[in-house]
DNA sequence: CAGCTTTCTGCAATTTAATGTAAAATAATG
DNA sequence: CATTATTTTACATTAAATTGCAGAAAGCTG
């Protein structure tokens, strides 16, 4: 059996039975553990599948099990604590949802005066922890799956307020396609905030980088700054700088 | 049974239940009560649920019981599934903010279509939880010790709205001195609420009644239902009943 | 406080993983 | 075809992880 086949064979079984132990394939397919190891090992490599002690998880199963609110939290923080570091005293700040923002929320510091402009309820909630922050929110129908309030009304009042900086919770971006959305009323009021904001910063963990949804946010050229927990050395990132992006961490 | 696929096995169990046992899960996955722990503490360690004595609790189940709202929980509920029942399908329904209010929204049925109108971010999240109630969020600045938006904004847009009825939950109630709060700002939103509303109902646990704060909101003849946890035959409410309110409960 | 249960700690046994090395297979080159 | 390099694999050895157990410590209950 070759090599490609193999892992073949592996791959069908974990995401067949989202799980697969090493001695069974080893016996299975009549090869040594170490083989099968170094197959998982590849294969995890290339994010195929979740090796762990003893075999390996599908991805599906993984993520279903560390719910997304804790997915990747670590990295989101490390985005959250480079954002907030950007806020200066007195800026106005507005800020789309998204749990990344969320955990900005939660990073700023303790003594910082500032204005909030918000429509995501819970960003809106832990900006209310903090006594010295101001906190607008922007009023209107509430999109349930994303938390924040959406249509015309907030549009207008979005525009209405112009913000040193503006903090996007991105769902995917690519250096060609530029921010993509999935969702056209989300869509409208991240547009409405890039157009008012003197600054533009998108926060995107690494998973989000590179790829593309149905509908065009902005352009890559339109964000002024790219938090990810990259190094910035990253030959991933080479064509975001090529497009004028700063980039943090 | 892998280390991963058995904390999943945990944690699923205990966001079912909101909580479980040392014992029952070593005997169920057939491993020493100390691997248990040992997962347990792994799984606390990463904030995915509370480790306690004897076992582990959800995090939401934790939170909910832990925090300071516990005060009066029971006659509040009683308060908020007797104000639930005045809701009818497909009617626009505005509400202020506090501890009742959010019971109020715990409590509505699991099928009920409506419109909720609230400057509240804490009822606002809520709400959210019922896949066929709309939500429109009052926007303005927000007050941090009500936790709902206030504001010349806030008001023009509640009086745009006209509500079929409208939750107040109250601080203070007197038969002759009428509505009243301490909060200037807050005065003026329930004012609105009561403006545009077709019919206004005051939740007010016991120990509210027959007190006074600074600023008149409203009369209490303006109030047309008043929901609390005393007997309705009670001396206490006489003045109330002279008023013309109706009483619940 | 006394008696009970639960938890923690260190330790040993077992399982699993990683690493280095050599043999075999495959590919590349002149 | 011979030979050289590269890849793949198995085996042995060492390292790491997981788990259960015993006894001490801590927590709970009446």
């Amino acid at each position: 059996m070759l090599k490609k086949e193999r892992q073949a064979f592996i791959l069908h079984n974990v995401n067949l039975h989202n799980r697969v132990l090493v001695g069974d394939l080893s016996q299975g397919i009549n090869v040594s553990e170490d083989t099968i190891r170094r197959d998982l090992q590849e294969l995890a490599d290339h994010g195929k599948l979740i090796k762990v002690h003893g075999g390996a998880l599908s991805k599906s199963f993984h993520t279903s099990f560390s719910s997304s609110k804790v997915y990747a939290l670590e990295s989101k923080k490390r985005i959250a604590q480079k954002a907030a570091s950007l806020i200066q005293e007195g800026m106005f700040v507005s800020t789309t949802g998204g749990t990344t923002i969320i955990e900005l929320a939660k990073s700023l510091p303790e003594n910082l005066h500032a204005t909030f402009i918000t429509g995501s309820l819970p960003a809106a909630l832990e900006y209310m922890h903090h006594p010295n922050i101001e906190i607008i929110v922007i009023g209107d129908k509430v999109s349930k799956s994303s938390q924040i309030t959406v249509g015309g009304e907030a549009i207008t009042k979005i525009k209405q307020i112009k913000a040193d900086i503006c903090f996007l919770g991105t769902n995917a971006l690519d250096a060609k396609q530029g921010l993509t959305d999935n969702d056209w009323e989300v869509v409208q009021v991240k547009r409405a905030m890039i157009e008012s904001s003197s600054k533009v910063v998108s926060l995107a963990i690494a998973e989000k980088l590179n790829t593309v949804q149905r509908i065009r946010v902005c352009e890559t050229k339109d964000i002024d700054v790219l938090i990810t927990e990259l190094d910035p050395e990253s030959p991933e990132l080479i064509p975001y700088k090529k497009n004028g992006l700063k980039l943090l961490l």
